[in-house]
DNA sequence: TAGATTGTTAATCGATTAACAATC
DNA sequence: TAGATTGTTAATCGATTAACAATC
């Protein structure tokens, strides 16, 4: 599809650039040169022209590029144009918090089920989902087809719930255990949310006085 | 304190090497080499002894690293011999979940007040605190000083609140709202979390073929 | 046309990996 | 002492920035 393989640095910036467009698209913008948003978005100019260049070309000279236009390239790039279906193991207050947090439909996905072990969850519901028991994971799987899982699940349950799951066909995780997944499976896309790590990080940057 | 800047692809894996290192003392390990550590963690041993040599001579030639020492040793560098005063902005679904969900302590924090303006909030238990009305943040700062903040609140209540923390004295965040803080204040310690941009990331790597 | 701004190549900078002398 | 493994310098690789010709 995209040109070579891209890199990291790139994809992880991609997120941003969707926002900031969206957001300048509500706010009329209609064409915007790589110098105006490289100043918003505090980058500069050329590392926003050779991201774009990834991809191809989608703006022209002496003019910039279309604010619409260009959020449509990289919204088809990120895959928001499809929803990949969607389930979440484990509806602990970190499970519930994201399942009701957040916007799936506008971030590629479709969140169709949600499974725990607690017998106290079960049955709850969470916007439209009820909590159904892990035990109708395998079923509901065979039924359904999800691709991707979030696991919000204690560490220690993490492996074998995952095995079970690429078992199942499910070939992307977004991850918030601390269980190691992309060591174990290269084959499958992973994107780990390490909260606590994250907050250990803030941690340093208070205690080292090499802020910059 | 330490040599020169680090630069914050080291900083990002000082956490994971202090988890490895906590979980390898459980499991026994006395000591290990850069070898042997590069290997459980999916990281070359050359990239581990230059991350190390930033901050000291850890190790000794011909036998490795003594993993408790190290251990504690990264602990230190990271700050989590200490704890730094913390509030929580916004106690909403995910608010919650984080508050009730983190080990604070273990990781330079003590949690120490949780504010919302929500009134239905106001006065439900988490933990061992209590969610306070905003209206007192104020006071409490002035009394207790918290030095950093999780601002969990709407994106565009973050600009006004963020102002106001940071008259207060609080010079550190962990920011889950989509606000740049970063862009505005370069003198305090920004970390930010966008969940929202971690899935849309995800769906990239399941939409894009060049999966590496 | 003249001015602006892209797409792209070249230069720089930084991070990772390799190599090896120092030393436990 | 011999073997192992560090700390550190040098080489490589990759990402960012600068420059500029192409072109709208």
């Amino acid at each position: 599809m995209s040109k070579n393989a891209i890199s990291n640095s790139v994809i992880r910036r991609l997120p941003r650039y969707y926002r900031f467009l969206g957001e300048l698209e509500n706010n009329g913008y209609i064409r915007i040169s790589s110098r105006e948003l490289a100043e918003k978005m505090g980058l500069t100019a050329s590392q926003i022209r050779q991201d774009f260049n990834c991809f191809g070309e989608f703006g022209q000279q002496g003019y910039g590029y279309n604010v619409s236009g260009l959020k449509m390239e990289i919204g088809k790039i990120l895959g928001l144009d499809k929803q990949t279906p969607m389930i979440l193991l484990g509806a602990g207050n970190l499970g519930r918090a994201i399942a009701a947090h957040l916007d799936f439909k506008n971030r590629g996905f479709d969140l169709i089920g949600i499974f725990d072990t607690n017998p106290d969850l079960i049955g709850m519901e969470i916007g439209e989902l009820k909590i159904n028991s892990i035990d109708q994971l395998e079923a509901f799987c065979n039924e359904h087809h999800p691709e991707a899982a979030i696991l919000c699940i204690p560490k220690e349950a993490a492996a074998v719930q995952a095995e079970k799951l690429i078992s199942y066909g499910v070939h992307a995780f977004w991850n918030f255990t601390h269980y190691d997944l992309r060591l174990e499976h290269k084959d499958v896309a992973v994107e780990n949310v390490h909260l606590g790590d994250s907050l250990t990080t803030l941690s340093y940057c208070i205690n080292s006085n090499d802020n910059k």
